[in-house]
DNA sequence: TCAACCTGTGAAAATCCTGTAAACGCCGGT
DNA sequence: ACCGGCGTTTACAGGATTTTCACAGGTTGA
């Protein structure tokens, strides 16, 4: 499993950062109030900026084991994912859909 | 089948890149916005550059499938991806024509 | 040049995928 | 037991992609 530890805190353009040792994901230093699956979705992501990832492997990597056929999960963490990072940083599309695959985290909108 | 693995990243004139593994084909860095269909299409040509390829080639590596009578899908999609790729790269002819047989990929415009 | 055939491409139709609200159950705290 | 938060699952509307069709324009060869 890759969420509990490895991930070292990241700073990305100065608004946000997230720590993973400290379950703690910031916004120009303010904490997000994020559940822990909402958390540990967003590390994986951010672990891997610019890369799209699948949702079996985004599956795989949060929830820690096989996503069963016609699983959802990630689209509504996702989705609320983004619902709250949408409000603490408007303007800014962290979360890209790409359609028939899974999702890309962008630091840079 | 062809596409989901085996392709090698590919280098292509230095502009334009092809990553198979990760869904990707970026020019000068930045990626295309291509679909599924669009990106398999174009690995498949890419990877056997300077070589005609039919369109019963292209369909059954892409589609995975023997094509129908009459099918225009390869067309269709070779349309597309030469609209996408000719924004991202004009003066470039990537894809040619060989009338009554198929489709070549040719790096070099 | 002409007729037959082939290709390019917009657009409609069909299909598939994604966003998201909502329902539900499970705890832990009160 | 009741409440509130969280995780899970489902359902459905809307969006995106794929497929199919139609026709304009291009190409070939006699």
């Amino acid at each position: 499993m890759a969420i509990s530890s490895g991930h070292p805190p990241q700073q990305l353009d100065g608004r946000l950062e997230i720590r993973p040792e400290e379950h703690a994901a910031l916004v120009d230093g303010r904490p997000l109030s994020l559940t822990m699956r909402e958390l540990q979705l967003l590390v994986t992501l951010a672990a891997n900026p610019q890369r799209i990832m699948t949702r079996e492997e985004l599956f795989t990597e949060v929830w820690g084991s096989q996503p069963r056929r016609d699983d959802r999960s990630v689209d509504v963490y996702v989705s609320r994912l983004r619902a709250k990072l949408g409000e603490a940083l408007p303007e800014m599309r962290l979360i890209h859909t790409h359609n028939g695959i899974g999702y890309r985290f962008s630091p840079d909108g």
